[in-house]
DNA sequence: CTGAAAGCGCTTACAG
DNA sequence: CTGAAAGCGCTTACAG
């Protein structure tokens, strides 16, 4: 049956070049793009190239020296919506600059195989994009930086010596508190925000922030009931605080949630014991996700500024792809953005 | 400042073999994991790695003829939730077979760039997660049928001459249909399903299953009025489409969504005209996406079995690797999970 | 344009 | 264990 028979693929230029009738270094100047050669014999190789579907070996064109114009990036496994548009503008920025990606979904502990694997393909940067184990990402930009490879980490802050990127999440707490304090709230309820998780650290600065300009304080003015619940830090861990807290009688009158999944939990879960928000409490999510408007009421939230954090992370990046390495680390943290929706409004009177 | 003073990093086998002070066959060896050699020169070579961070040039290692061990992952741009879910696990499935895999987030007509990239990359297999433009995945199929190369088409049903699974969203379809039937619907809205889009044309062929069967049809039991807005297939189209349909008089009682989106948006609309969901429309989503849960009532919707897809396609794409070149292309579909919740139940009594 | 040659960084027999 | 050698598929001068 002769459509079963497959001419065997072309597997190298000398091949390629027997098949076109060209020399060796003739094709390859053709597909360099190198100048003095006549268009019949340019159109002869791509046309050849058309129909065999040869493609050069990328590893023998990388070994003969050419740049690998790659870069790699360790995406945290934890796939919320924000990091992945990240990742899919980061993609499409690098490439519009010729740049290819070596991606590597992982585990908050799985960057040293990655990364090895991205020095071995020799890329010129690697990116970090999400929360990784504290101690892991320390010695991975420890061990880049040794090596003068570049990178940048996006939305991790405060590693040791690392050039970060990140929104200012310490800022977006304390405008959020500051827009619940304008509305006459002054006891707060923290949803998945606590010190025990070393990721919310600056959260929790950002609301004594708002809470100490106006005489507040963390102890006196905020409550958690983390305590009672696994830490899931989505919709039913929202949901079940919610009904500890309407359960209680000096009950905060608002509450700020670590993110959106837990936000709209909570506003069900208030809802089903009957206290209306944003009339009897109010509640606010983070990262401005599309679930902000399917929530009834529609949720306020903090949006993440997802491309002006991807073009600071880029032109970040290309400040130091092909310069001397700096000791000094580069920080820039990104202005977030409190999108006020239907569920904060002011504080109910007695 | 010696601070500041870091070695050149080793850039070869031959400069860190003479660091090691070993013979460069020695150190292959060792890094191969070959036998009959001493425990003592192993572990100098580990630890000299270590220290220095010397990795192998992975361009060189291939060149000679070793394995990539690598696939390329086609991923749509359109990055939803449930395609994100999949890739993570596609991902972590391969890395447990020890592959590695190159990953292009692109516009559906962006594949021919990515698949030359592959190629040039010597991957073992390609495969496609998403929707992409029927003429130019049809042709890339061809492409990679032509030289032999395995590939999988995941979630694009109908692409000829493909290796596909694909969930089975004609019978997902015939199933949220055949609920409604049972519940007293008689009369469906349809939104952002119609013949229109190409993609969405076997559910609309699961939806004429289950009217059939109870002699009903298309033609005479369902409504769109799709064409009134602009085709945004998100919360707003949603709510929008519900608006119009609570303006009319005789509405159909039960509502059809291409996705999670439309259907928490519509709820949304008819609520805001004063329509209870269930109590006067039933309203069902597509994906069993988190928002499902946060929607108030609470979204029946299908999931997508992502994990079960995974794996099907991940055991089709090893059945090919390393294997002859089979012309019949094989086809898999997975059963779709209807999870029924609060946004649906029995037809109002007139 | 052609053709022969060197070299990129590896691995893998091979003789010692 | 060492050391010299061949070869993977490219590019890039070089002489013709």
């Amino acid at each position: 049956m002769p459509r079963n028979i497959r001419p065997a693929p072309i597997r190298s230029t000398a091949e390629f070049a027997r098949h076109v009738g060209l020399a060796r270094s003739t094709v390859s100047r053709v597909l360099n793009g190198q100048s003095g050669l006549k268009q019949e014999t340019i159109d002869r190789v791509l046309q050849a190239m058309a129909e065999t579907g040869f493609s050069r070996n990328a590893f023998a064109l990388h070994l003969k020296g050419k740049r690998t114009a790659s870069v790699g990036i360790c995406m945290e496994n934890l796939l919320r919506v924000p990091a992945v548009l990240k990742l899919a503008e980061l993609q499409k920025r690098l490439r519009e600059r010729d740049y290819t990606s070596l991606i590597e979904v992982l585990d908050p502990d799985g960057t040293k195989r990655a990364v090895s694997h991205f020095l071995s393909m020799r890329v010129e940067a690697v990116i970090f994009i999400g929360y990784f184990a504290e101690k892991e990402i320390a010695e991975r930009i420890g061990e880049l930086s040794r090596v003068g490879m570049p990178h940048i980490v996006i939305d991790h802050p405060g590693v040791p010596g690392a050039n970060t990127v990140t929104l200012d999440r310490r800022k977006a707490m304390e405008e959020l508190t500051r827009h619940l304090i304008g509305l006459g709230h002054t006891s707060f309820g923290l949803l998945g925000i606590s010190e025990a998780a070393k990721s919310t650290w600056d959260r929790l600065r950002g609301i004594a922030d708002a809470l100490e300009a106006h005489q507040m304080s963390l102890e006196g003015n905020t409550v958690s009931f983390d305590h009672l619940f696994p830490r899931e830090y989505n919709f039913e861990f929202g949901r079940s605080l919610a009904k500890s807290f309407a359960a209680i009688r000096s009950r905060p009158t608002a509450f700020l949630s670590l993110n959106d999944e837990i936000g709209a939990g909570a506003i069900r879960g208030f809802r089903e014991c009957g206290l209306d928000v944003p009339g009897h409490v109010s509640v606010t999510g983070f990262n401005n996700q599309d679930l902000c408007l399917v929530s009834t009421p529609q949720l306020t939230s903090v949006d993440q500024q997802v491309s002006q954090t991807i073009e600071a992370a880029v032109d970040m990046l290309f400040s130091q792809i092909g310069k001397p390495h700096r000791s000094r680390p580069m920080i820039e943290l990104i202005r977030p953005l409190v999108i006020v929706r239907e569920s904060t409004g002011p504080v109910a009177r007695a």
